[in-house]
DNA sequence: TCAAAAGTGTTAAAAATACACCCATGG
DNA sequence: CCATGGGTGTATTTTTAACACTTTTGA
């Protein structure tokens, strides 16, 4: 299929930054470019975006081909229009960043994709592109969001104790938290639901777990709460 | 001039929200369309990418172009993607913000513009496409930005009072601040610089005119100041 | 019984808020 | 001399920060 135009076009593509948390630290979600230019090189998974799907359609649907990964927290980041950014010709590329539990995504690299793996976000190699610049935003992003939504949950199991909780907290700002301080605060906002569930299978006193009630944030966020870490 | 593409590509533009700021509100800036869709109609100003310049610059062109508007402060606010947004054909655009002072900017409508004319930011008439929903975006995004980042003495003239200051923020805030808490905050932020000179002109005590020191606040912020109201 | 992490309150310091009067100037 | 907005300090409340020991559990 081609097309014609009165007048030349930018092309128009979508990248993702999907950042997943381990038992380690937080990661970022690489593909190994299977096709020209930079092939073999790693890069953020995206494609271009087709007639008839919305920005954020794009993203997704390049996620799933690219590295299997469905159903995320999705949100639109930048999005970066240099002349030069793109070798072959004018690519103006429309950012997203994606929170995901790392543990229940497993991936499957696809189409253009040799391979999809984590990297760790003070550990990135070389990126494709303006990929590098691309994920230094994301994560900047990430870190300014996180203390004033409450966006992290996204990364954690849909079940999780307080200790979990904190340590997220700890891996993207980057600094330690006062254990007793952040109970307080973080059980006093009313949004965690307490189970009547502990951990399993660990070889010490088992922790409580909770989840975050969702619906009672937004009644919360109606009332004027602002959530703040 | 006309150009064949392999696939079909969205159209992109820019489309910009100017804020301003007078003695009574909090202003935005439209233009009234002066071709077809939605001719006669109250639009944002922007328009279409060029092949050799990035949004940023398209985003400036644009404004200089409609409204006479140059030298603001500028920042890419979102970008709206939606199919349908344009009922001609697919066009993606991405917004930016500016703020002006609004006594040093003249307008004069001009290419495809018919005129161009500030609007109160709680009496905006209907807008063309979804233009309404980017205003709204962007008024949020500058609440929400004005608290933590100085970029409100942008809507201001280069030598204000602190009256004029607190006023700024209450407008655009929406609610009342407390006269000798602000000064005390404010002050004791170390970000003015106190001029030698008074207003003039007005029927009462003259206030000292005060200048944000742009310098002062680079360095601050590299020692991890973080500005905020 | 040991190792490992869970869980729990109080005190001090800092920041935010509430609040009212005198002063300088021009008309 | 009056109207208008400019300029200033203190007391109270709220929020944040610092800090250490006992409990539970499995190995």
């Amino acid at each position: 299929m081609t097309v014609t135009y009165q007048y030349p076009r930018p092309n128009l593509a979508v990248d993702c930054v999907v950042f997943g948390l381990d038992e380690a630290d937080l990661k970022i979600l690489l593909i190994q470019r299977g096709l020209p230019p930079f092939e073999g090189k790693w890069a953020l998974p995206g494609g271009f975006v087709q007639m008839d799907e919305t920005l954020e359609e794009a993203a997704k649907r390049e996620l799933k081909e690219e590295t299997g990964i469905q159903d995320l927290y999705l949100e639109q980041l930048y999005t970066f229009g240099a002349i030069g950014r793109d070798p072959r010709e004018r690519v103006v590329s429309v950012a997203y960043y994606a929170l995901v539990n790392l543990r229940d995504h497993k991936l499957m690299a696809a189409t253009d994709a040799r391979d999809a793996a984590w990297f760790s976000t003070d550990d990135l190699p070389p990126l494709a592109f303006d990929h590098s610049e691309i994920a230094g935003i994301a994560l900047k992003r990430l870190k300014g969001k996180v203390v004033y939504e409450p966006i992290g949950f996204e990364l954690l199991p849909m079940k999780f104790t307080l200790t979990q909780l904190q340590q997220m907290y700890e891996k993207i700002l980057d600094r330690p938290i006062d254990k007793r301080n952040f109970r307080k605060k973080i059980l006093g906002m009313d949004l965690l639901q307490e189970l009547d569930e502990v951990q399993v299978d660990v070889s010490h006193r088992a922790a409580r777990l909770y989840k975050f009630d969702e619906k009672k944030y937004r009644k919360l966020r109606q009332r004027g709460f602002v959530f703040e870490i």
